[in-house]
DNA sequence: TGAATAGTGTCTATTAGACAATATGAC
DNA sequence: GTCATATTGTCTAATAGACACTATTCA
C-alpha cells in the first residue's frame, strides 16, 4: 500500500477484509402446459443458488459471488464469478446495493456489493454442459425466499426481487427475458411473471398505439416488407414486435 | 481478522485498502430579486464542496466524505461524515453507487461509496457557526462541473446530478428542498431548478385534480377548517399544499 | 393602475377503462 | 365445430394540451 504521507488518516486504522460481490441471478422458465390446442407456457420467476462447501455455513445455499482482485472493479469481479459459477456470460448485469451490516460475514469485516443478472432461460440450457449441477440449481424465487440461506442473502434476495420488479415496470428489462422477436402475448406474461398484481385490459393498444409509449416496441416486418407473425402459441399468427433503443421518461408531475 | 479454515481462500489475497464514503451534498440556495412587487425568488441547485488539506489532491476542492470504520456500516459513515465536515444532521441521504476503477485513489485499493444527501437551506443556515466556513463551500453545479475535482469527484458528482434529476421526476424527494407546507409556485420552482427542461402548461390542474396523481399533495388547512394561504411570494394569497404519504407508481406499461 | 403571481374557462384531441364481439387455423 | 389465443369495435368518462381570461392585492 502506498502511504508516503504520515497524516494519512486511514492507515493508522484497520481496513476492511474483503469487497466480495453476490449475484442474483434471475431467470423465467416455461414450461408448456400440454393442452389440447397450442398454448401459451406457464412461466415462473427462478433464482440461480449455489450450496457452499466450506466454512462458513458450509452446506448451505447462498447467492454466487465471491472476493473481488486487487486488479479488477467491483462489476468485473461480478462478471468474473458469474462466468466461473454459472458459466453465464454477456447478460444483463446490474449493479444495485451495497451490505455493510457488522457481524454480516463471520469471516470478519466484509463489505458485499450486491449485483443483480437477468438471463434468458436460453442461455442457461448450453451452460448445463460446463458447471456441476449438483451444487447449482434454479429455485423457484417463493421457495427460495422460504429457505435459510446463508449470510444476510435472504435480505439480499428480498432487495433484489423488489429492485427488479420496480424496473420491470418503468425500464425495458422484459427484453432480457425475451427472444430478440415476441408476441404481445409472451411480453405481458413475461411482465405478470415477475410482477403477478400487473393487469390491462387493453395491454396491445396502449403499448401499439398511445403516442407517450408508441416507439418502446415495433412490428417486425418479413424480408418482403409484410408484417412478421408468429404461430408458436396460438393457431392464429400473433403479430412479431421487437424492442427498439427508446427509453421511456416517466414522471409523477406530468 | 477470523480465519479458522485453511481453505478460505480471501486469506490469500490482499485486501483492500479502504471503504470510504464520499457525500453528494445538494442544496437549492434561494435569492431575492427584489422586484418592486412581492415575487418568487430565483433559485439555483448547489452543490457542497470540500478545499483538501493533505495529500492526495492537496489544496483541491473535492466531495465530503471519509474512511469507514470497522464499527458502522458505510451508511453510518456517511451520516458521520456529514456531521462532521458540514454540520449537517437528520437530512435525507441516500446510498446510490460504487466507485472501484483501479487507480482512482493513489493511497491504494480504495473502493468508494457514493451518497446523494439533499438539504434545505434553511438547515445550512445554522451550519455556519459550527464549521470553519474557509474550506467547505457551495458551488453552483455548474460551476463545479467546470472545475477540476479531485479523485473521480468529477464523474461521481455527473452520475449523482444525473440520479438526482431522475428521482426529482419519479418519486417526492422535491420535499427534501420545500419546508412543510408549500405553494405550487415553489414547488413547480424547485422542480424547475433541478430538471431545467421541466415544463407544465397546467401543473396546477395536473397536480391536484387528476385522479392518479391525487393524493400526493394535499391542502392545508386553518385551525377553523377553512383552505389556509400564503402571501409570502403574491400579492394573492396562494393556496398551501403538504406532502402526504403516497408515493405514486410507475409504469411504462400501463 | 399596473406589477406579479394565482387560479379558472373553454375547446378539441387523445387516452383510459370496461366489455363485447369477431378472427384464425389446427385438431 | 371447438379450443386457445389474437385482435377489433364501441361507448363513456377522464385527461392532455393549448390559450385566453379573470382574481387578488398593494405599492
Amino acid at each position: 500500500m502506498v502511504d508516503n504521507e504520515s497524516n494519512y488518516s486511514a492507515s493508522n486504522y484497520r481496513t476492511p477484509d474483503g469487497a466480495p460481490t453476490d449475484i442474483v441471478i434471475f431467470t423465467i422458465i416455461s414450461k408448456d402446459r400440454n393442452t389440447r390446442k397450442k398454448s401459451l407456457p406457464t412461466r415462473e420467476l427462478n433464482v440461480m443458488l449455489i450450496q457452499r462447501k466450506i466454512w462458513p455455513y458450509e452446506s448451505m445455499w447462498a447467492l454466487p459471488g465471491g472476493f473481488t482482485l486487487e486488479t479488477e472493479t467491483v462489476y468485473a469481479c461480478a462478471a468474473r464469478e458469474l462466468k466461473e459459477e454459472t458459466g453465464v456470460a454477456n447478460v444483463h448485469l446490474e449493479y444495485f446495493n451495497v451490505y455493510s451490516e457488522l457481524g454480516r460475514d463471520p469471516r470478519g469485516w466484509i463489505i458485499s456489493h450486491a449485483f443483480l443478472a437477468l438471463v434468458d432461460e436460453d442461455e442457461l440450457a448450453h451452460r448445463k454442459a460446463d458447471v456441476d449441477a449438483s451444487d447449482v440449481r434454479l429455485f423457484p424465487v417463493h421457495e427460495a425466499l422460504a429457505m435459510d440461506l446463508a449470510f444476510d442473502h435472504k435480505r439480499i434476495l428480498e432487495d433484489a426481487l423488489h429492485e427488479i420488479r420496480k424496473k420491470m415496470l418503468t425500464t425495458t428489462i422484459a427484453k432480457e427475458f425475451l427472444p430478440e422477436e415476441f408476441t404481445i402475448g409472451e411480453l405481458y406474461q413475461v411482465i405478470q411473471t415477475v410482477v403477478p398484481e400487473f393487469a390491462e385490459q387493453n395491454f396491445i393498444r396502449k403499448i401499439t398505439s398511445t403516442r407517450s409509449r408508441k416507439g418502446i416496441i415495433e412490428e417486425v416486418l418479413n424480408p418482403d416488407g409484410t408484417l412478421k407473425g408468429s404461430n408458436r402459441f396460438s393457431q392464429r399468427a400473433a403479430q412479431l414486435y421487437r424492442f427498439t433503443e427508446v427509453e421511456p421518461q416517466l414522471s409523477i408531475y406530468s
